[in-house]
DNA sequence: ATAAACTTTCATTTATTTTTGAAAGTTTAA
DNA sequence: TTAAACTTTCAAAAATAAATGAAAGTTTAT
């Protein structure tokens, strides 16, 4: 395989396993373009590498940034600019479990406390209710806790929790 | 809140949690569902319920049970079917990460690796390009060697975990 | 102040995903 | 074996999500 298919094929995949987990593709393929890129790519580039438009990729890259795992850049005597991603793999799944946690988990989080505290004396079928949604509430807050823990660490945290886990 | 309006509102916000995680939402209501019933319901409550087709009941039914978080129920006397889910939390959180890495991380490892042992003398791109896949294949494997040391784990691995995490 | 060079926005179009529903398939009881 | 009671399938329709592109906005150099 020689390079130019490798490097498509890679942004063909991250896009896919990107739409699997709710993130929009072109957003997946362009954050995949400028992982392996060596230099900041121009929003020109980006266009003609994925033939995309101008504004598709001016909002995915925004939405990237918004996230906090793509920079713009300026270079010297250049108007346009410049994009680059985030590049350490730890420091990029902090930031994504950070903001998923955010947007997604602690939203949720609130309404499982609101639907697991109503007053259910009533029935057997409420009682469950209760049970099982108070269940749920302390395993989502135990499992976004973790994601915080995570950050906490300053590096290398996966290879470091692997090792935990091994016991 | 009442009872009813509780119920709804969990099933709607599990729905839209799972949207967001690349699980349909009609899959994620009816796991909802069936998770904060105390006994097994029928197809027909299910469509009742959720408002929604008889076609699109029984594939997402299918779909539950291929991820292994569903099961069939069959009543003394009765012709019909009733559905049940699994409502062990740990044991839920398991099987879904163990369904998941199978169906979309394994195979995305599978082309990292592909991508990541091109040959790449050439320029500082493709070296970089081989260098960061390659860094990209560790890290994803690491993570996923994780979800299936979750699956070792016997019992309540998230509380235990979060345990170690603390130090 | 102007205009060139560039980016952002958003109403509309397009693509993708999900849902429907009717026909085909299956199972059970008599 | 037949027919009622139920489930599955899948082509077509509907709903949803994403992409386009032209107009509006911004910045910079002169």
């Amino acid at each position: 395989m020689e390079f130019k298919e490798a490097k498509n094929k890679f942004v063909q995949t991250w896009g896919a396993l990107g739409s699997q987990w709710g993130i929009n593709k072109t957003m997946a393929q362009i954050h995949a373009l400028l992982m392996v890129s060596n230099e900041a790519v121009s929003m020109e580039d980006i266009m003609d590498e994925l033939q995309i438009s101008r504004g598709n990729a001016s909002m995915n890259l925004r939405a990237l940034m918004d996230w906090g795992i793509v920079y713009k850049e300026y270079k010297a005597g250049e108007r346009r600019e410049f994009f680059t991603a985030e590049k350490d793999l730890d420091e990029l799944a902090v930031k994504i479990a950070r903001e998923r946690s955010k947007r997604e988990i602690k939203p949720a989080l609130k309404i499982l406390k609101e639907v697991s505290t109503i007053d259910a004396s009533n029935s057997a079928e409420e009682k469950h209710f209760v049970d099982q949604t108070s269940k749920l509430y302390d395993f989502v807050l135990k499992a976004d806790n973790m994601l915080d823990k995570m950050t906490e660490f300053n590096e290398n945290w996966l290879g470091r929790l692997v090792l935990k886990i091994m016991k």
